[in-house]
DNA sequence: TAGGTGTCAGTGACAAAGTCACACAGGGTT
DNA sequence: AACCCTGTGTGACTTTGTCACTGACACCTA
């Protein structure tokens, strides 16, 4: 809670900062406490400040017309939220929503201190070009994954990536927003693979129990 | 050819220096002359410094495993090549590949000389981040186009938006580049529009007549 | 402990889109 | 005219998306 603690429990980019412009950044950064399940801001929202993450997982998706969702990314430990830099600047609403997964704490860093810091700080400056980088290369990866690439195929890395091992709790419907696809077609494939041994179902949680790579 | 004519046939970016560093940036930067058809990278490739397009249009697209192709955005006058920045700045190849549309004018931005404009001036970031502004933007909205719209009705829009009053010259092929889809399923969709009288068709060339809107 | 109430999962039927294979057409060249 | 390349049309089949509905499970309350 004290400032004192602020260097430890910081974030990266802002550790960078010479210190005279850290002692600014972290007088007026807002400090935010986000519970699992809290919504970071809405589709159309506007944007109060740049969010960097201290700590947790945040989950930004994005709502279709007909209410379809698919999971765009995820920001964790010392990350930046890359879309509010847009809204920020272009005065736009967002066009995607965030929601808490982990508890998680953040600092706002309010926009006139975000522009101080763009204009003082090279390493600032590197953080923030190299964060939009990664988003853009995230997000051509999955329009790929979601132009051109099967479904089960998707679904199988889906599960050795996050069950590789054991079981994993979520549901069809949830697994379905991480995919972008319908919660019936969830459905069918797990089925299928639980008909050939490869998982065990149960409510609310998927056993992984082995998993074919695409070669098999 | 000559630099005294930069500041005529420059690019906004450059225009909004001050005189000194944008004399320096004309002094590094290479004049590109694309002929149209000609490729400007490929993905894998490494990237050489920051294309700025003064003049004509460039199509980034990318390929799937498959070969199948997706039109991920264009570059027009004034714009700047956003992906560049990125595998500038980690070094990673790109990840699709650009064609000249039409024969266009670019000047191309040595790393060095992008790192020194981005430290000295403000307007140079400004503008470089709300291109990436633009194109985070861009991708998500075909995220969205690709996961959830139909096909018939992106076609429907496509047509209107490119050949609303009279004909295009495009193949199926290309069409389903642009769409990111088969080029049967191009094939199909147009036939049923050219049955409904909507749109007569000849070889790489569409006649649009009249192409209905979502809410007949 | 029985019943009530949400959420979650399974499934059949059908529509839309992607894939594969191949036939055919248009417009140029030789 | 015979040839060839590219572009287009189409049938058959698979995969994915949508709709409608049923049943299963977990938890709560009486």
């Amino acid at each position: 809670m004290e400032f004192s603690e602020s260097a430890g429990t910081g974030h990266a980019i802002l550790e960078s900062l010479p210190a005279g412009l850290r002692a600014h950044a972290a007088g007026q950064a807002q400090r935010l406490s986000l519970e699992a399940g809290q919504i970071v801001f809405r589709a159309g929202d506007h944007c109060q400040g740049l969010p960097l993450i201290l700590s947790g997982s945040v989950r930004v998706e994005m709502t279709g017309l007909s209410g379809s969702r698919i999971v765009l990314y995820r920001m964790g430990p010392n990350d930046i939220c890359t879309l509010s830099i847009g809204c920020l600047m272009t005065g736009h609403g967002y066009r995607a929503e965030a929601y808490v997964e982990e508890p998680s704490e953040a600092v706002l860093i309010p926009r006139p201190t975000f522009e101080r810091l763009m204009d003082e700080s090279r390493d600032f400056r590197l953080a923030i070009m190299s964060s939009y980088g990664r988003r853009l290369d995230d997000l051509m990866l999955l329009v790929e994954e979601v132009a051109f690439r099967r479904m089960d195929q998707r679904l199988d890395e889906w599960l050795v990536r996050h069950g590789g091992k054991g079981s994993v709790a979520i549901t069809h419907q949830e697994l379905a927003g991480e995919l972008g696809t319908a919660r019936e077609v969830v459905s069918r494939l797990l089925k299928e693979l639980e008909r050939k041994g490869q998982v065990r179902l149960a409510r609310g949680r998927i056993d992984v129990v082995s998993v074919k790579k695409p070669s098999d």
